[in-house]
DNA sequence: TCTGGGGTCCTAGGACCC
DNA sequence: TCTGGGGTCCTAGGACCC
């Protein structure tokens, strides 16, 4: 049997530990550059505000119902979610954990009759151990858990863990269930459902198994059988990742290439800190810089360069030489970028790369060196040396290109704002 | 005017091999 | 003139997730 332990409106309730105040308040938090909305409070799901939606198209609302917003805070988010993640882990010895929020807990260990007030208290246990309120769903599969869990969250009687164990129940919760809103079905499979006169979750599972092989392939076979109570989903441990990005809308859109050039520095130092970081190295990297895809009134232009690395690295200065290059040959004068980004990929274990007859750097040296910057910079701080292209973090406040007016204080990882809270 | 960021997996089709 | 069949690997693009 699976629990999953699913944060309730997550980032929201990051923000609340801090600011009791607004507890049953409406709140939400909004996505970089203060764009949409991407976490929200109870109350403001009441207020018929969806997920996703821009926040310049429900200023009214905001004021009208006195909402609280916050830019997202992701250094509070990451280190709430340790919290939340490390006790949940005490309770198993077979702990997979899915994103940000959510984990899955292995409870066989548990006595059938035992696992439901077990997991009510896990939850209390979070609640009281870290201030967010979680929900559990207990099921045969991990789908089947996530649809108990989205009981478990709308219904106050099943106090917080909800447990599909019998067929009875099974087919009960899947019969008032929307099919569309079952984990793996995303947009595209529930138009073909609904074309085939399937809108609920018991509908698609009660259908014939060739029925969802011809419909929806793979992935739609795997969610049929985990409705019928197959366990066949691996989340698998993925302790290393296959790609890394990072990438950034700008508040007003960039058409100088220094500006540029400063961000895709920042990117590149902190992908290849990552890289490092998983003692792994990377043979591709691509670059790129677009212009908005909502205007139509100004010139469009795309940069994209993928570059194959001739030796597999994860040095931040070598990164760094290849996408500026790329990024000054593509470059278009005039043209308004809103974005950019980069993406490391091909990437592999660094014992396992292979050295280059022509190469022409000296590999230990640049290893040696970048292993000095890293640890001078985590001891004394992320910025103390940088690379001569990058931004410099003293103007970031004020000269950013990113806007970030609601940013809650880092009470949890900088020391000020740490002893505020205690005080 | 203002519209996020970071991932994984699957599939079809092309290149290439014998 | 006649021009197969079976396989692997790679990649781009799509779908989905939070």
């Amino acid at each position: 049997m699976y629990a999953l332990a699913d944060c309730n409106n997550f980032f929201v309730s990051c923000e609340r530990v801090f600011r009791p105040d607004l507890w049953n308040k409406p709140v939400v938090v909004l996505s970089g550059n203060d764009g949409c909305v991407v976490s929200r409070s109870n109350e403001v799901k009441a207020l018929g505000i969806p997920m996703g939606v821009p926040l310049y198209q429900i200023r009214d609302k905001v004021e009208k119902y006195g909402i609280t917003c916050f830019s997202s805070n992701f250094s509070l988010y990451g280190d709430m979610s340790d919290r939340v993640m490390s006790l949940l882990r005490k309770h198993t010895t077979r702990f997979e954990q899915y994103s940000i929020d959510e984990g899955y807990i292995h409870i066989d260990h548990i006595s059938p009759e035992r696992q439901k007030t077990y997991c009510e208290q896990i939850v209390r246990e979070i609640y009281q151990g870290t201030g967010i309120p979680i929900s559990m769903g207990i099921a045969p599969t991990k789908t089947l858990a996530k649809v108990a869990s989205k009981y478990a969250k709308k219904h106050k009687g099943y106090h917080g863990a909800c447990l599909i164990d019998t067929e009875e129940r099974r087919r009960k919760a899947l019969e008032m269930f929307a099919v569309g809103d079952v984990w793996g079905v995303g947009r595209q499979a529930r138009t073909k459902l609904h074309a085939a006169g399937i809108t609920t979750a018991l509908q698609f599972a009660d259908r014939r198994e060739e029925f969802a092989r011809n419909l929806l392939h793979k992935p739609g076979l795997l969610t049929w059988r985990e409705l019928n109570g197959i366990d066949c989903i691996d989340l698998g441990e993925m302790a290393q990742k296959q790609s890394i990005t990072r990438s950034r809308t700008f508040a007003s859109a960039v058409t100088e290439l220094a500006v540029l050039e400063q961000q895709i520095t920042d990117f590149c130092s902190s992908c290849a800190r990552h890289l490092r970081a998983q003692q792994s190295v990377c043979r591709q990297l691509t670059v790129y810089a677009v212009t908005s895809r909502f205007r139509t009134d100004s010139v469009s232009h795309t940069i994209w360069a993928d570059i194959s690395l001739p030796v597999a690295t994860s040095n931040t200065g070598e990164l760094i030489e290849y996408a500026l290059r790329a990024l000054r040959e593509q470059f278009q004068a005039g043209a308004p970028y809103k974005r950019a980004g980069i993406i490391l990929t091909h990437i592999l274990p660094a014992a396992h790369a292979l050295p280059d007859l022509f190469d022409t750097r000296d590999r230990q040296k640049d290893e040696r060196l970048q292993l000095t910057l890293d640890r001078m910079n985590d001891r004394f701080g992320k910025y103390t040396i940088q690379y001569a292209t990058a931004t410099m973090p003293a103007a970031n406040a004020d000269a950013s290109v990113y806007k970030r007016e609601h940013c809650s204080p880092l009470y949890t990882t900088d020391i000020r704002q740490i002893l505020q809270v205690c005080v």
